[in-house]
DNA sequence: TTGGCAATCTTGACTCATTCCAGATAACGG
DNA sequence: CCGTTATCTGGAATGAGTCAAGATTGCCAA
């Protein structure tokens, strides 16, 4: 599915530039990735890029619909490969661990309610808080 | 429904103090409120009140299920009266309006889908995004 | 009614994520 | 190969929110 860096971004007439090759290749499938891990991951693959830089490029891969960013309440912005399709998250309320998650009920999960007269929505985001495996274990471990 | 907002507080034995009762009569239904909204409206009913206070006292309103705490993407926190009801925003792309909603198909919109072993969740956040009525107006009137 | 203690508020510094700016650099159409 | 213009660099600045230490004050008990 995902051609090559390079080819996604001629495919949406971006210029072909280090930064953005690094970036696109540091966002791997299923990841959900803040700026700093992203510069980092670029640093070690390209040397020295600015931080500018790399907000610069994900705000652009952004608009082209190459990544996806969303914005999780008490947590800085954070980036995914997966674009196109309506497909949401849930975050673990303790560690912060995202994963995706595929709407249960179709593309549009809750139809429009009374009360909201001449207001038109275009999308519907959806967060599931709750707790990762991985901390439910060690909650119910250390719980007195 | 509201007591007034000493009962409210006696209710969940958080003390009486001036700031906590004026950031609960600066919220008032319906409304979606920033912090600095807050602390201006409280200002204007007590006086000079720090900053911190107001953070501190939204956090232990907060706490205490007594006002509800969103936070849209792209937006600081906003700070509304309805609690206890499991219900979504609104929210217009353009002008940052918030208007409540109650969700079209039950408390718990969207079940658990697959691809989320082990992960539990206990709520479900929805915000719509679109455009108000206003926007609308406006963006049809000056279309090109 | 008065103490006393702990919760609350004040002040001010500080962090973090993000944006703004001006100038240097480099991609790519011609 | 060149010029134009999009990108990148470096550094300052903003806005939202947090941290910390000390002064106040609400409230329970005597």
């Amino acid at each position: 599915m995902p051609a090559s860096s390079r080819e996604r971004l001629g495919a949406v007439a971006l210029r072909l530039t280090a930064p953005r090759i690094a970036v696109l290749d540091a966002i791997g499938p299923g990841q959900h990735l803040r700026v700093d891990q992203i510069a980092e991951r670029v640093r070690t693959r390209i040397g020295r890029v600015s931080t500018q830089a790399v907000y610069d490029v994900l705000a652009a891969l952004t608009a082209a619909g190459l990544i996806r960013r969303i914005e999780p309440a008490g947590s800085p912005a954070l980036f995914e490969n997966r674009v196109g399709d309506n497909h949401h998250h849930m975050i673990c309320r303790s560690c912060g661990a995202v994963v995706d998650v595929d709407c249960a009920v179709g593309a549009a999960p809750c139809l429009t309610p009374s009360g909201t007269a001449g207001f038109h929505y275009d999308e519907a985001e959806i967060v599931f808080w709750g707790s990762c495996p991985d901390c439910t274990a060690t909650t119910e471990g250390t719980l007195s």
